[in-house]
DNA sequence: ACGCCTTATGTTAACGTACTCATAGACTGG
DNA sequence: CCAGTCTATGAGTACGTTAACATAAGGCGT
């Protein structure tokens, strides 16, 4: 005989079934009192509150969805929750979601190997959502054959277009355009680039806006290096740099991290930043670990990155699911790691 | 006339009954074959794939929920998903669940204000998950009288020990003395503590261990300072500390990132490191953002806790849910910000 | 040829909810 | 006083899935 005063029906949670038997009314009036609908007797209200109180009564989310054929929650599927892109579009999508109800429903792949789009697809449908968000921080290997499966909005977070799904991200070609400007505009010409790992989407068009820039204006560029995203290896860059390049003026690392390891491996080999050399970085990343955050770098505002996604992920009634490609503009931010170069 | 050779159905979405019609089968037959079921004719089985595919079937997560009362989903519920902390549950968790091939549903609830549990439950509640997972980073209003829903596994990650739930957590006592052991064993006395947030839970047991420790060696301790983690805060405790005690041989931060900035600020202020003064934090968290990481620190295996954390809030069968508290060590990383104190 | 097992498939019921419609009683206005 | 309206409630149904049971056909040993 078990303690509890509820449960007559086995160990199967209560329904409202089980509630309007106890309250003494049907099935019906306890889903209207559950919804808070106003056309129900005070006196009933209050006495199906009770028997929900007195047994526990949880509304069934699949019974829910069942019947009005949504779940109020988007699917959010990356390869590794930790790495500060998928971090920030986490923390967007989540406040966009909250801001109309939603939960998310977060799935994590592979860290390290890659995935297709397909099999991220077809986990995510299986799955309790209104639409779908793919993190695609390195290329699929179906990219370009990819099919929206019908029915389910489908974003991709990433830089490529695609003919048929609405990708979304921030500008990581427009980013090395705008500090590659104000370090033109400064004067400099010799500016190393120190990137991500070779395999890293953000990293091939920071990379690509670097080139472009430098392209444009004819200037003759020294080959890019490459690093894994750490202030370790910006470190091992940087010195490399400051050992074998005497002409250079300026270094781009493609994201914060490289470029505060490069600051202090100029710094170990005798260069002052930014009078000798100039650098800059992407994400405006190291405020909470850093004092005195110094470096020029661009942010971007990923709360708007969040909402876009979101918004093409599940479109408010009406909005014609039409195929766009999105990209969220940085702003340039100008401390003190940049200067006028030595003459 | 649509052009989609699918959907005769309108816009509802393709159940196992649509699919069923076009093969010419029964509704059942689909179902075993969606499940992968043995007893199904080879010719019978490719004749339903084929009209799965041609449709576009999807199978209805509602529907499978309905019927098996199982969602293979845990809600996750933190305030500010960009916190440390929060980061690094969520993929401890994220990871845990994927080994049993479930989902995380994530709430994000105010970055700033704090939340009731109850609120927290009840809106974890009304979604499709097994257990739910709270993350308690401040001390919750209603946490002493919190009753967890009957009928759904709930476990709280704080400190805080709980008649009636199941807490689990990194601990933030022991790792007080483990860093403390280490530099009274080196000789430090005057220790002096930069704390995070007076609200914060993790800094009340972090602070805690540091004053035990002073105490129960009868050692006279200072007033501990207050920052807010980030390493500015640590940065300005520092240069107050440097200028206005010269006792001090050693701080403790309670995170990695206010120790970096003390350490800025002690070599700002003239004083070495570990020479003069000798600095610790927690977390282990520098290594992605500076360079050649020297601060002695305490890890912790998250993981372990994700997994702690998810075996608690969905039992496997059998397992009796039994309330227990549950405190992951952490581990003593001694790198090169500490030494024996100046004479 | 008969019963019996195996294989392939169909039928029925149940899960919990909310919409639509029906009904009974109370009130209103001419 | 009766038709019309409003309020409170109940009955029936459909949503998509799977377990349990039922059925039909074929093979096989005796």
């Amino acid at each position: 005989m078990a303690k509890r005063p509820s449960n007559d029906t086995g160990s199967r949670p209560v329904s409202m079934a089980d509630v309007a038997r106890a309250a003494g009314v049907s099935q019906q009036t306890v889903s209207r009192v559950a919804n808070g609908l106003s056309n129900v007797n005070e006196q009933t209200r209050q006495r199906v509150q009770a028997a929900m109180q007195e047994l526990g009564f949880r509304p069934s989310y699949a019974g829910r969805s069942l019947r009005d054929g949504r779940y109020h929650s988007v699917g959010l599927c990356v390869n590794d929750v930790t790495k500060f892109g998928n971090l920030t579009m986490i923390d967007g999508i989540a406040s966009a979601a909250r801001e109309r109800g939603c939960a998310i429903t977060l799935v994590e792949m592979s860290k390290t190997e890659e995935f297709s789009l397909a099999e991220a697809t077809r986990r995510m449908a299986a799955l309790p959502v209104d639409g779908i968000i793919i993190g695609m921080s390195r290329l699929a290997p179906d990219f370009e054959t990819f099919e929206p499966l019908p029915g389910i909005g489908t974003v991709i977070v990433t830089m490529y277009a695609h003919p048929r799904v609405t990708t979304v991200d921030s500008d990581h070609y427009g980013c090395s355009l705008l500090l590659m400007d104000h370090l033109l505009e400064l004067g400099h010409e010799q500016i190393r680039f120190i990137g991500g790992p070779s395999f890293s989407v953000d990293e091939e068009f920071r990379r690509a806006g670097w080139r472009d820039s430098l392209e444009r204006r004819h200037i003759k560029m020294a080959e890019p290096l490459e690093g894994d995203w750490s202030a370790n290896s910006g470190y091992e860059a940087g010195r490399y740099l400051a050992e074998h390049d005497r002409t250079m003026t300026a270094i781009y690392a493609a994201n914060d991290q490289m470029a505060n390891g490069a600051i202090a491996a100029l710094r170990d080999s005798g260069l002052r930043v930014p009078e000798d050399v100039s650098v800059v970085g992407v994400d405006d990343s190291l405020d909470d670990f850093v004092a005195h955050n110094e470096l020029t770098t661009v942010r971007f505002d990923l709360h708007q990155r969040g909402r876009e996604v979101f918004e093409h992920a599940v479109p408010e009634a009406g909005t014609a699911g039409k195929t766009v490609a999105i990209r969220i503009s940085g702003q340039l931010i100008i401390r003190h790691s940049t200067a006028i170069p030595r003459s």
